[in-house]
DNA sequence: TGTATGAAGTGCTATATAACATGCAAAGGT
DNA sequence: ACCTTTGCATGTTATATAGCACTTCATACA
């Protein structure tokens, strides 16, 4: 991790960043408090067991966040885009981090204090409410992964994978490739299956022409087949 | 459902409640807009795809919710004590309800209505506060459990199933008996598995003398046996 | 050019667990 | 006291998937 100077506006001004509903006022207060750090691509953000000290937010770049359960086998819970923020659950929860974070590209990160966050939460009941919001969809979406994860077959859990990533990360300009490029072993560990099982029904998903893939990079082909493997299971 | 008038101060003034962050005026404006509504076991209190209308507070009773996955098999993703929320997901990300609960015991609920909790979160940052914690310690609970009913073998899952319910929901007065009584149906749906195999490893335990079974009644034994069971997977 | 390294892909085997069938006991209603 | 229902228990069978060993391929590096 480099700690360089970088202008990271982007946090605060983006209109798809929960800081919208702040006034110029408290933005200011941000700006004045906070620190951007780079984290090349591999680099770990944080790691469970540390102490988070501040709020982050993802500037720029794509980061994986993991727990490790049994025999050290990752499972992914969760996969941050620019402008969100990432370790606010251990935060606000007053706990250290109970999973680790990863860059899987090159990333800024930028960091806002605790006090800082915490006295901006008190003056505005705009900002509670949305990261109240923000809780209440992230929850949503674990307790279904849950359901998901357990329930689903192979087939169903890769394709419910395949349509997350195209979800969050979207489409390039070709409006077919999904936008990001994760290893077998991630895609395994996203979709709770070993790294051969992803490989073997990637391939098989390949030869049904549902998707195409060249290397790691993966274009869904018919998303609406691809929505009914997910469906059935 | 019976809509009695219950006197349903516990909810408002129980040590336990979040709502003690809340000022004398506070909580009268809550006492004033809110029902009581009294459910018999088994009784359901809100369904998966109905539209939240309020806070709900478990007063008194039991309560599990659970979510519908493949084949209509049931996931249960919380168990609720009094006092606590239901239901509180779906309100605050403004979704429908995605999980249905269900009344384990007879139980009483009070309602909140929407425009009431609004208010006074708008005017409480404390309570803000408190329900931001309490939605990230949720989901905290949730990743957890989304790696362990994933990585976890069959022993693991309700072992760790079992100290949860006792964690919740406590000790009968001779310190042994877990203070739920749910059909081995239930069990199963709490540590996804089939019902069969919840009969099974029950009775394994039970011969293992970590737990006694006596119809629903469950004793635990041997803690520091069943949380190794828990931890080795 | 040769070597090393890591990721992608394939086939085989072992095993955990779901699904099914069946029997028994207890609870609850009439 | 009877019947009906519901829950609990156990054995057998079928199957999905993890684990392992191995090959192929691409890229990096000396």
């Amino acid at each position: 991790m480099q700690d360089r100077i970088i202008n990271c506006e982007n946090c605060i001004d983006n209109p798809k960043s929960v800081f919208t509903v702040l006034t110029p006022k408290e933005k200011d207060i941000i700006r004045k408090s906070h620190t951007c750090s780079f984290y090349k691509k591999g680099e770990i953000i944080f790691k469970e067991g540390d102490k988070p000290m501040g709020l982050l937010c993802l500037a720029d770049g794509k980061v994986k966040i993991f727990k490790e359960g049994v025999g050290g086998r990752e499972q992914i819970v969760r996969m941050a885009k620019p402008v969100g923020f990432i370790g606010y659950r251990a935060l606000f929860a007053e706990e250290h981090h109970t999973a680790t974070a990863v860059a899987i590209e090159d990333s800024t990160v930028c960091q806002i204090d605790r006090e800082t966050v915490y006295r901006i939460l008190r003056e505005s009941s705009d900002l509670s409410l949305s990261i109240i919001r923000a809780f209440a969809t992230e929850l949503g979406f674990s307790n279904n992964r849950t359901v998901t994860l357990t329930q689903k077959h192979i087939r169903g859990r890769l394709a419910e994978s395949l349509i997350f990533l195209k979800d969050t990360y979207g489409y390039e300009e070709d409006a077919q490739t999904i936008k990001i490029y994760l290893s077998r072993e991630d895609v395994a560990n996203l979709s709770n299956m070993t790294t051969s099982n992803a490989i073997r029904t990637l391939s098989t998903f390949a030869q049904e022409e549902v998707i195409a893939i060249d290397g790691r990079k993966i274009k869904i082909l018919d998303l609406v087949k691809l929505e009914r493997i997910s469906e059935l299971g």
